[in-house]
DNA sequence: TATTAAGTACGAAATAATTCGTAATAAATG
DNA sequence: CATTTATTACGAATTATTTCGTACTTAATA
């Protein structure tokens, strides 16, 4: 049988590479925003979107930490979880999975449907011209 | 305790939204490029870049057909699915989701990462500047 | 100090996603 | 027509994720 078109299907994709799942990074984002925090401060802004159980958050926390997503410290009783991942970092390999999982690899097509999507502000388009002028420059 | 914190992570989401798996994506993506296909056309795609038995696929497609993610011709022995959720739907959902579950809803912090990370080529620059060109205009 | 409240540890159930084996059937081929 | 090959159907094992109950421990407080 014809494999032609296989090629095209080839995405270069990290390995081993650490992908938090949803309700981890329903977490992350809670620790990015406030820093450092408890189980129950996490546990109370989780809360107040959606009915969550106290130990399943900490459960989480824990499972985290041993992924190595958080970090712990147990010194004190209550236990303070610091995200290891940072926001920056995760969003990249974010963007980069969706990019090869549902945009065939094209950034410029993520892009649109972004904006398009959106209602951009003036402010917003003008900063992303001076950006491309930017990359355009410098290449 | 505190919680005004809390209505910062409100972003909003569609419910019952189809939300494809990866597999099932992996799936989607190689129909949207070939057009309806059958289980062995998707299978020797799919197993070019990895492991993947015949019949892991065609249960795949079945259960996609199943949630109305692709639709089945059975009037032949060997059957031909069809995506029924169209390419740019699916792509605006999973930013949408992107944005809400990574980037707090920031459009344009998630336009600029996908530019930084990858390397446009001065093509898709072009595109990208005329896309904001007619942007500006009509609005 | 006795009781209550707040915390961690951890097993395990529930659910979702992935994978494949086996059986049955239909089509192609010698 | 007999055999091999291609296909679908479908149960079930496996793995990953989410959720929570129960036990135990420490701290606060009446």
């Amino acid at each position: 049988m014809d494999n032609t078109f296989a090629t095209k299907y080839f995405v270069h994709m990290k390995k081993d590479q650490i992908k938090p799942t949803e309700s981890e990074l329903e977490i992350l984002q809670i620790i990015w925003q406030i820093g450092p925090a408890t189980v129950r401060q996490i546990n109370d802004i989780l809360s107040a979107k959606r009915e969550v159980g106290y130990t399943t958050t900490l459960k989480l926390l824990q499972i985290m930490d041993q992924k190595g997503i958080v970090s712990t410290d147990k010194s004190m009783r209550t236990h303070i979880y610091t995200a290891v991942l940072k926001e920056e970092e995760t969003q990249k390999n974010l963007i980069d999975q969706l990019l090869s999982q549902a945009f065939g690899g094209s950034a410029s097509k993520l892009v649109m449907q972004a904006l398009g999507n959106s209602k951009p502000k003036q402010s917003e388009l003008d900063e992303l011209k001076s950006f491309i002028q930017k990359w355009e420059e410098n290449k």
